[in-house]
DNA sequence: AGGCTCTATGTAAGCGCTTACATCAATGGC
DNA sequence: GCCATTGATGTAAGCGCTTACATAGAGCCT
């Protein structure tokens, strides 16, 4: 009968011992198996492999000043944009040997401050941040922190460190232009309370005044909903009592739009005959739906694995050439608009 | 000009000086502020907030031999029914102290072993997995790393240590009696092909069998698909081609069902006149399509929260009452079917 | 042969905490 | 008044690694 937690208790010390090397020579044969001699290479991996040792990341993290640990800190996971995001940061980060860890804030900016707290004590090498972070204290105790950090989803002129996303106001404005250009002349908007949303709505009025229209008429939705889909139909119903009715509404994400679609279906609306609905961040439900999602393209997952690539660079060569990566945004005209 | 990084590299220590006691007590201020006399801990607390000290956690992690770390692995985020579930993983993690470590294995079960590995290098003090684990190996393996794991998203009668979830089989046995109890005869079935949809679509032909009536249509699509409605839409129109036509259909994820209502939508077919549509997992968006869904309520974020709910009382009381939990799961009818 | 350089490995000093145990003063029972 | 008890704090030994520096041998040049 074996140790019931042979492998449990096993370190460093045993398998150089057991290899007849020094405790260095184990460490560097995973941390560096370069510089070690291919022999005793060899030998200290089957030694390893035969009795199941596995280095002990924590001792590794603390001795080494560096955690092979990215936090991530999002508004919600159900999101599904924000799991595109996250889905293209882990999957770079796995690749590269880094562990991915989560925190997500419910639109909160207290859960914000904590989370970043939290992630810092445990001494993360990089940080994903949702949004460009305005509070001045936070801004500050990231600053001082001296880790490589990414904020997200927007795009402005001065990150704490690292920024990729897009215009949020532009890529509103553009959907404005879009439905002003086909011909739209009663503009509707429903959007989320966030940020960014708001940043959207801003573009989106702008747009519209300067094509000299009517303002547009806004729903809001407060942010942590329950479920966008029902919040789009519910705020469509809301909008469609407004006179002149709307002939075009602009949905600041696919799930309200989705819910807005559904909402004129079941109104036996014809879309975009009578109704005009524009979605925004292309999920792959858009394209799949009838009709299908008119929208503004703006790549979540690319956002992920971008902040990925530029923290990995960051920390690995120390600097980057590039501190502020724009993505753009696309328009993608499909049926519904 | 203050120091640049003056937090950076604040230690114990620092504060131990500034406030005239040892470091044992300042440890003793953030670990277990009850046992230090109340004077003490106000000092001391006031000066760690004045000079914005944070503990190092990792440091705290080796020495104390507890990460508060809980590593969950998923098939992939992007899938609606696992961000619920890590949802409400996350949510009660943070809200006890804990932080949340995330893998993704694309359905891979290279990728699952390794991940694992990882984890347990880093010590996390409890692991959520997605399925039950068959590999001989990683068991014996999870087994002898002798911390508390968590088996989801099935139910079984032989975990690696606690499981939560529900029978797969018998869900799918429920949907099939269901749509023979309104009186379809002819169904079809549209599932992915990993292990869970594996397990419906052997309870549901189970069902079909034993109501004595035509075996099954199947429509299997492979795991790590781009689009789970896009794929529906698919595989609805593969199933529409055979005779004589499914009446029904039963789908092992809301998403495929999604794409299945919107295919019927685009082809004229009155649903669930014609075909009659259900959904699994019942995700927000069910309830809110038209004709909204018929699924299979099975509470993926509840899973989430009591796998971590679970983890936490044998974390923390060093042994758990019940180590198997089944959530069951319900059937609920809506217009789809 | 002496002195270089280069490669492979060893030595040992931490990394910043936690915690068992020791200490000491105050308290209370008898 | 003495001793046991309790409460608050200090002492110091690690936790399991990484890494700067030291060492030693091999190969090569002059």
């Amino acid at each position: 009968m074996p140790s019931p937690d042979d492998d449990a208790k096993l370190k460093m010390e045993d398998i150089a011992r057991e290899a007849g090397v020094s405790i260095a020579t184990v460490s560097r044969v995973f941390n560096r198996p370069g510089v070690v001699h291919p022999d005793t290479l060899a030998r200290v991996k089957e030694i390893a492999s035969r009795l199941r040792y596995t280095p002990n990341l924590t001792a590794g993290s603390l001795a080494g000043n560096r955690s092979r640990i990215i936090a991530a800190v999002i508004p919600t996971i159900t999101n599904s944009i924000f799991s595109e995001t996250i889905d293209g940061l882990s999957t770079v980060l796995t690749g590269r040997g880094y562990q991915l860890l989560l925190g997500q804030t419910s639109y909160r900016d207290d859960q914000q401050a904590a989370l970043i707290e939290t992630f810092l004590g445990r001494r993360v090498d990089g940080l994903v941040l949702t949004g460009i972070t305005r509070d001045r204290k936070v801004r500050t105790r990231l600053k001082s922190a001296r880790i490589p950090i990414v904020e997200t989803w927007e795009f402005g002129a001065n990150p704490i460190d690292m920024l990729v996303g897009f215009s949020n106001e532009k890529a509103g404005a553009a959907a404005a232009d879009y439905l002003i250009g086909r011909g739209y002349a009663r503009l509707g908007f429903i959007g989320g309370s966030d940020q960014r949303s708001g940043a959207r709505l801003e573009g989106f009025c702008h747009a519209v005044a300067a094509a000299g229209i009517a303002p547009c008429r806004i729903v809001r939705i407060p942010s942590p909903s329950p479920s966008s889909v029902m919040a789009g139909s519910q705020a469509i119903a809301q909008l469609l009592h407004e006179r002149p009715k709307p002939d075009a509404v602009f949905c600041s994400n696919d799930m309200i739009a989705l819910g807005a679609l559904v909402e004129c279906q079941r109104r036996g609306l014809n879309v975009p005959r009578q109704l005009a609905v524009m979605g925004f961040s292309d999920l792959p439900i858009a394209k799949a739906v009838a009709p299908s999602l008119t929208t503004v393209q703006v790549g979540a997952m690319d956002i992920g694995s971008q902040a990925a690539t530029m923290l990995l660079e960051k920390i690995e060569k120390g600097h980057i050439a590039c501190k502020r990566v724009d993505l753009g945004f696309s328009i993608v005209a499909r049926e519904s608009a």
